[in-house]
DNA sequence: CAGGATCCAAGACGATACTG
DNA sequence: CAGTATCGTCTTGGATCCTG
């Protein structure tokens, strides 16, 4: 019945399984990383372009957009030549700290990281 | 400085935010699905294909057996008249009860799933 | 400097038909 | 029943060149 009503609805469930917000904002293969870096501090562009080394100039600007469409960062951008824009995360962002943290015990925990 | 150091060693560094072993296994379209359902006992694969509605045969298929793969599920093969086949959660799989827990409690705090 | 535009390759997801 | 095989589509990540 239950099972029906999914059906129809063609959800997923709202039982206590839905992940898939937070799944899908943190998944996103360097997203992980562009989080855990602003979590010290703003960054430019370029800054996380080389931090985040590795990281396809294309696939950093599109990761940085998503996570600003979801809240989780902020875009400054100084009108200045040459120009400047640092990235911040929100409140919402840092709240991202403590699943981060349990998701990287989990791992450890596991031996899950090669 | 730290940023520096980070740069220079030009990796995900090894500090705490390992992550993509613990993402990589949940992440998969249906993949905390299939957990979620087995958290509550044993299935068999048709059970599976029922309960997560909408999840293609050659999916479930796959996600099987990479959970298997990962350590997290077991697959029990009767040898009966149908077959019958059924998986199970790991400890591991089990331990990561909490991990989903927390997600889900990060997504309804932030009304992430729409 | 901060990205947008293009083009490509690989993989993930999906629907249907078929088999031990 | 429990999948595999096949084929097609869409999304991701990547490399390179170009621009305000």
């Amino acid at each position: 019945m239950l099972t029906e009503e999914i059906i129809e609805k063609k959800i997923e469930p709202d039982c206590d399984c839905s992940i898939t917000g937070s799944i899908n904002i943190i998944s996103g293969k360097w997203k992980p990383f562009i989080i855990w870096t602003l979590l010290s501090g703003s960054r430019r562009f370029g800054e996380l372009h080389k931090v985040i080394h590795g990281i396809a100039l294309k696939v950093l600007s599109r990761h940085l957009k998503e996570l600003e469409a979801d809240g989780i960062i902020n875009r400054k951008v100084y009108a200045e030549v040459p120009p400047k824009v640092e990235y911040t995360l929100t409140e919402k962002g840092m709240s991202l700290n403590d699943v981060l943290q349990l998701l990287a015990e989990w791992d450890k925990k596991h031996k899950v990281t090669k």
